[in-house]
DNA sequence: GTCTATAGTACGATAGAC
DNA sequence: GTCTATCGTACTATAGAC
């Protein structure tokens, strides 16, 4: 007889995902996700720092995303051109922002936007995607402030985009959010320098 | 005789940052800067919801001075220009932002990158403000996704300029770095449209 | 002001996998 | 035998309830 079935990490994940989206985050104990997949509290610290981190653990992966895309961008010029074509890259239907997954981070999104620790991690998880964009950009040469507002930048561009991909009612791919999102930056940004081409850049008549 | 002291908050905060300077914040108990000002872990709850709150509770005024700095920028057609005259205004001598006071910031800045969860918290506080500021732009008139990406690069140059601020051997005043930091943001984003007049805009050749 | 639930840590014990 | 996953228990501190 088994003592332990396996994937252990990705079951208790599973769990967690359901419980705080069902019962609540606060009304949840590690305990009660624990029992839930027939292990213990003990064993949940043994595959997550804390309580939140069971939502967050695929981190790893999704900083490679980031990193492995900016690293086949080799050869071109500007940071700003650099970054969007990364995120471009991540938000393509290869990665894990397919449609099929959408629900499941619509669900996911919710429980974390439902819960003040959670944003809390979240936001720290992204700040640290972040710096690590920051310094592979400074490896490649390129100078502050310009690498952390580049990585900056391209960070902000997936949040917001990644925000209004798992918003209600929307129906268009991550990756076109992004580029629309991208080229709003850019429109918005370029003002007073040469008028702009994207009319929501301006401000409407104050009344 | 007196039952207790006035200023009890700002007592509490006080010791907080001197604690968690010296010993650490999770070798500081809650009981030890409440006892060190003459008061009981209960009465520290009375004033902070939690441990890390301590170190933020000037958020409120933080934050009108964003969003009294933009309303003073009615009459401005572009939101990235009217964010970064609001940016200039709050990075401005007469903010919270003086040399006296950089001496104070450089300390709160070390204690809250020395630990996580004050990370979260910072984190946190600044994303809020980027919604206040969002929601600021759009009463005003302006679009979605413009609103969002104005506000988020407000906020995303007030971090970077303060970070800059606080480093080490750093003398530029606030005002002066976040300038420089804007000019930098909107060369960078104008790159490929026409060429950019900010040398470390380009990244250098790769070796 | 007192009491209590839960998060999270420390150290240790047990037992299946190999 | 070793390695590693699991579980037991005791403990402190946060934070909320009464």
């Amino acid at each position: 007889m088994v003592r332990w079935q396996p994937a252990a990490s990705e079951r208790l994940q599973k769990a967690a995902l359901e419980l705080f989206g069902s019962r609540g985050f606060d009304e949840t104990t590690v305990a009660d996700i624990a029992l839930a997949v027939g292990l213990t509290e003990r064993t949940f610290y043994r595959y997550f720092a804390d309580k939140r981190e069971v939502l967050f653990s695929g981190q790893g992966e999704f900083e490679q995303l980031f990193l492995g895309a900016l690293a086949k961008t080799r050869g071109h010029t500007y940071p700003f051109d650099t970054v969007g074509r990364a995120l471009s890259d991540v938000c393509s239907i290869f990665g894990p922002f397919t449609e099929e997954r959408r629900p499941y981070s619509r669900l996911r999104q919710a429980v974390i936007l439902a819960h003040r620790e959670l944003q809390e991690r979240e936001l720290l998880k992204m700040h640290s995607l972040s710096r690590a964009l920051g310094a592979a950009l400074r490896e490649r040469g390129v100078a502050e402030p310009t690498a952390s507002l580049a990585a900056e930048s391209g960070v902000m561009l997936f949040r917001l985009s990644f925000e209004q991909w798992v918003a209600p009612g929307e129906g268009r791919s991550l990756s076109a959010i992004e580029h629309d999102m991208f080229a709003e930056l850019r429109a918005m940004t370029a003002t007073l320098q040469e008028s702009s081409q994207v009319g929501s850049t301006r401000i409407v008549a104050d009344h």
